[in-house]
DNA sequence: ACCCAGGGTCATA
DNA sequence: TATGACCATGGG
């Protein structure tokens, strides 16, 4: 924009603006109430529940961790000492069991190479992102909801439920890489206070997790959602 | 008989 | 860097 060239008007004047973050944060809350995330009984669980859930359901990871608590293998040495066949069949449930029985051998063997929890938890959110993502089978996504959900670092997870909801809302393209998702949701977010950004990541990517497997789905159920009338695929859909 | 699910890696162009 | 193939079970 040129020198002099002041934007006079910036509010665009029409009545169909997509909503910030934190309105559709709001609308979330009401719908579904709090969410008790992340569903398991300890830190290392969440992570090996993080691992598991990659492209998967979650019913089908619950089984996987039955299987491997019924086993006394909720432990990161007792992984390790498990043959992959056994490992591989305790966590067969939740589907490519192969591939995942590697990754949790990979991952705790870092794990306990780097000392465990209390060591790591004494670490910088950005040299445990970047650790995280050196462990072979941990990607952006299983990466963060690690440092979220079990070190309670203020991270804004990306799943394929908010890329969808996102994009249908208008407020991004359906095919943004994950990276500048993740941005452009922590700088929408920006404005909250740093000591409440912890707690309102956390029951923001439950609760779009919740909105993904109830209303926006492949299919979109835009009668049921809140938000509806502030969404471009929800005015679109035909009135009933 | 499909489609989908709380991704990530690897080979290829 | 950008697609495509591959991994696999269980529910709707």
């Amino acid at each position: 924009m040129k020198g002099g060239d002041v934007p006079v008007d910036v509010q665009p004047l029409v009545d169909n603006m997509p909503p910030g973050l934190h309105d559709v944060f709001a609308v979330l809350k009401t719908a579904f109430g709090p969410q008790h995330w992340w569903p398991a009984d300890s830190a290392f669980e969440v992570m090996i529940g993080a691992i598991l859930t990659q492209n998967t359901s979650w019913s089908n990871v619950e089984r996987a961790v039955t299987g491997l608590r019924a086993h006394g293998c909720l432990d990161p040495t007792r992984i390790l000492s498990l043959e992959h066949d056994a490992l591989a069949e305790m966590i067969r449930p939740a589907g490519y069991f192969n591939v995942k029985a590697r990754r949790l051998v990979s991952f705790c063997q870092w794990y306990l190479e780097q000392g465990g929890y209390s060591e790591l938890s004494t670490w910088l959110d950005e040299r445990l992102r970047e650790a995280l993502l050196g462990v072979h089978g941990v990607g952006p996504e299983t990466a963060d909801d690690i440092l979220l959900y079990a070190f309670e670092r203020p991270v804004f997870v990306v799943d394929a439920y908010t890329r969808r909801f996102f994009s249908r809302l208008g407020l991004v393209t359906g095919n943004i890489p994950y990276e500048p998702l993740r941005r452009f949701a922590e700088t929408s977010l920006a404005f909250v206070p740093a000591d409440e950004r912890v707690g309102l990541y956390n029951e923001f990517h439950a609760l779009i997790v919740a909105q993904g497997k109830s209303i926006c789905r492949p299919k979109p159920r835009c009668g049921a959602c809140g938000l509806s009338q502030r969404c471009p695929v929800g005015r679109s859909e035909p009135a009933r």
